[in-house]
DNA sequence: TAGATTGTTAATCGATTAACAATC
DNA sequence: TAGATTGTTAATCGATTAACAATC
């Protein structure tokens, strides 16, 4: 079985020009999810209307330390003022500009039950540009009726949707005994990254992600550093 | 490092080199995370049937390198068989031993929305030894109504709760706009991990723990990897 | 036996941290 | 100026990997 992180020989052309191949290669997976980590934070306390944030405080909310945090940051650039910190909106789109992810993404949803219209109704993934063009579901008494602004339609129109709406990003709602066959779907459809909150073990070809929500296993976690 | 031998009971005696001392056998941060996640794996392939699994399977599933994998668990005894794999139901116990989170733990879920609905109807937390034991809302025209095994309680309720149940998990399932005013009576009540399924930034002492739920950020950071 | 997979070593690479000069 | 906080260095620590004997 081939390891899923595995090389596989093709290295990226350069992109832009000169900063983007300062900045060249991808960033290992451990800076580009504590970037990731940044991101939420500075994200609300923009909303928050915070102007600035220093390293620490950054610290505070992520766990993360606050010299690993300038350190990350000063890979890209000097985006701080000593004395004062980092300027929290323009810290917002420089991340963004480093994940590449500033744009809009749009995400299927599978599964209109309680927890797919928690998040059709939150605003946590349209805080980060990803937006639900579509919340399907198997149930027939479900479709048409409407959860915000989308109407639920038959998980039928999946490669549809996919087609339409350029869809990479599939979100799972659904309950663990169903989980791998709408899994296969997305596959199917052309999904990369598939979004898993039941508890089902997915098995996807290399070429998609899957990542699978376990609060439980975050709680135990806690729960042994807390008992220890 | 100094010798590691206790001075017994001295009140003042509560540095850092102290308390590692005393615990001289907790995990590090990182073989603890992977040892969560080997577990989700192990308490899911266990529902499905499967007796052994090997370190390489369990690599495919939580994308650590199977040598390490190897590497954790050997360093607590010998519990593969070579040419065979690891027992599944025998790894499971072995790691909650390790974890020290064998037994049983009492939770208390705030918010009976569709988010709150979903979690205490699913078995996610169950599975690893949490049990909802109340369920509490703001909203007086939610009381009394039963969710499960249980009904739902009003959030003057809570300090009572946590004290009669023993309670030091409290889940937060509510709007980001009450999501603060309820982590203060959670760390009020006595409650030592809060689990935040709401955006807010939470600010809370020292010796309690926040962990955040941020699906939009594990998806950019999923992003980043299809993206790149 | 033959094939598979663990347990373990040793070397390398990358992450983490304390400390502090620079400077806002 | 005085206090605060960044950007950076140097040392330490943990993760990763290849390799392979042990053994089921």
């Amino acid at each position: 079985m081939a390891n899923p992180e595995m090389i596989g020989g093709s290295l990226t052309a350069t992109r832009d020009g000169d900063i983007a191949a300062a900045a060249a290669d991808r960033l290992s997976l451990g800076v580009a999810a504590r970037m990731s980590r940044y991101l939420q934070v500075l994200t609300q306390a923009k909303k928050m209307g915070k102007e600035t944030i220093s390293s620490q405080e950054l610290s505070d909310y992520t766990h993360v330390n606050s010299t690993q945090i300038r350190r990350d940051l000063s890979g890209f650039g000097k985006f701080g003022k000593r004395g004062v910190g980092y300027n929290v909106e323009a810290l917002v789109s420089q991340i963004r500009k480093i994940l590449r992810t500033a744009g809009q993404h749009n995400i299927v949803l599978i599964g209109a039950g309680h927890l797919g219209q928690a998040i059709a109704s939150s605003d946590i993934f349209a805080d980060h540009g990803f937006k639900v063009v579509a919340i399907l579901d198997a149930d027939a008494s479900k479709i048409g009726a409407s959860i915000g602004a989308q109407i639920i339609r038959h998980v039928d129109e999946l490669s549809a949707v996919v087609e339409d709406e350029e869809i990479v990003v599939g979100v799972l709602a659904v309950p663990g005994a169903a989980a791998q066959a709408l899994a296969d779907q997305l596959v199917g459809a052309g999904v990369k990254i598939i979004f898993n909150y039941s508890d089902a073990l997915l098995g996807v070809p290399p070429d998609v992600t899957v990542h699978t929500s376990s609060p439980a296993v975050d709680l135990l976690y806690a729960l042994y550093f807390y008992l220890t």
